[in-house]
DNA sequence: AGAATCAATATTGGATCCGAAATAGTTACC
DNA sequence: GGTAACTATTTCGGATCCAATATTGATTCT
């Protein structure tokens, strides 16, 4: 959910839960696939005990679905859930939109254009992964400046539920070259404190990830 | 979070869930109060390791504060927190409200209507308890009907946050004479299914409530 | 041959135990 | 008398162990 580099995990469950995000991400543990958690333990090499604190974590955000005494298994994405999740985004990130445009310092505006040249710098040399990495960093800049920790967090789980096809979204150069239009946009707009046009900026570069994502989805489905 | 009477507890850790849940609501657990891991699980005649895994569920849901080595403390609402939990369910609401409107079948405005006539019976019987149980069965029958599981579960951490103070707020006779008339309104407005008319009512019931919690609050932060 | 029943195995859930860190209490020192 | 360092105690985090349930496979009966 957030970028752990900067907070080494002090804990064990810390460090299952990023191992965690990673597999499921990455696609080690497939969406549907159920999680057998001495195998999981032994595989990072700690007990079941801080594991099934993790995955308790994962639950709350809807990353895997637990069913008593028969275990987790990592949450699928149906169409209709994406269309869910990106409706919620758009209702969400309009208002956070609006409060960070009226709250943000220099300093953050700084942080944003940064944000957006280290995706740029990591589209030109193709690194998808780096590339999205940036891009969440670029838009939770933005998101956190609203200063409402609750609809952060849901951003934050709503964003969780479709990073695993963000990454095949940006190994398409075509994809690459439009974030990098539309960020730069979004850059100016919040530099022009325009909520209205910042907010509708958002709507039109979420519209051309969610119909590429469609794309992937039904795939997917056709193989099940 | 849910009625849980509906389902009896088929874990410990469920059992634990419902009554931390309890202990919070109740104010046995009151905010800013450090759980004592060892201590509860004695109360509650279990181990640790169950209570733990409640726990992670709470912290999801922004009921408590966890910790890492320092172990978790009972959320605590500011004032602002409660203008961000109205804000947001203000816009989760009405996008709710909106769908469902158009989907519900004639079982489920009856479920609501029944709902509505249980919160009446309740509060003319001044069962605090039953009224607020009541309540949240009558709003999430119409939130439930939207189909759509994340705005769900994401309305009902909203809930969660101030339901401590929902209690309060129904001990006084002319606050459950409101709630009886708007409940009411919203009930017809469903039947009539005019969605514009159901949020503007929606946004009216929620304004009287708010005006009441900061009354409560400012009270409580005056005595830390 | 197919279905149902029963046994063997795998897997989860919970309890107890132990080590490590944080907090509280005590003593010595300035 | 106040503060700092050191020790004791509490409390948390994690590992191992055991019991209960679910799943799988074999066997028998129709």
């Amino acid at each position: 959910m957030e970028i752990e580099a900067a907070t080494p995990p002090q804990t064990t469950q810390q460090y299952v839960l990023a191992r965690l995000r990673r597999a499921i991400l990455t696609g080690a543990l497939p969406p549907g696939s159920p999680i057998r958690q001495d195998a999981l333990a032994e595989r990072f090499g700690v007990s079941r005990v801080p594991l099934r604190e993790a995955l308790k974590i994962l639950e709350g955000n809807g990353q895997v679905i637990y069913r008593p005494r028969r275990g987790y298994v990592v949450a699928e994405l149906s169409f209709d859930d994406l269309l869910e999740v990106y409706r919620l985004r758009e209702l969400l990130e309009a208002e956070a939109a609006r409060q960070a445009v009226g709250r943000m310092g220099e300093d953050d505006v700084r942080r944003l254009a940064e944000a957006h040249e280290d995706v740029v710098a990591a589209g030109k040399q193709g690194d998808v992964t780096a590339m999205a990495t940036a891009n969440r960093r670029f838009h939770f800049t933005l998101i956190d400046a609203c200063g409402m920790p609750r609809l952060r967090r849901f951003l934050g789980i709503l964003w969780d539920a479709t990073d695993v096809y963000r990454t095949l979204y940006y190994s398409e150069a075509a994809n690459r070259d439009r974030v990098e239009r539309e960020h730069d946009g979004i850059v100016r707009a919040v530099r022009a404190r325009d909520a209205d046009l910042l907010v509708r900026l958002l709507d039109e570069h979420r519209a051309g990830t969610v119909a590429t994502f469609r794309g992937f989805l039904t795939e997917q489905e056709r193989e099940t």
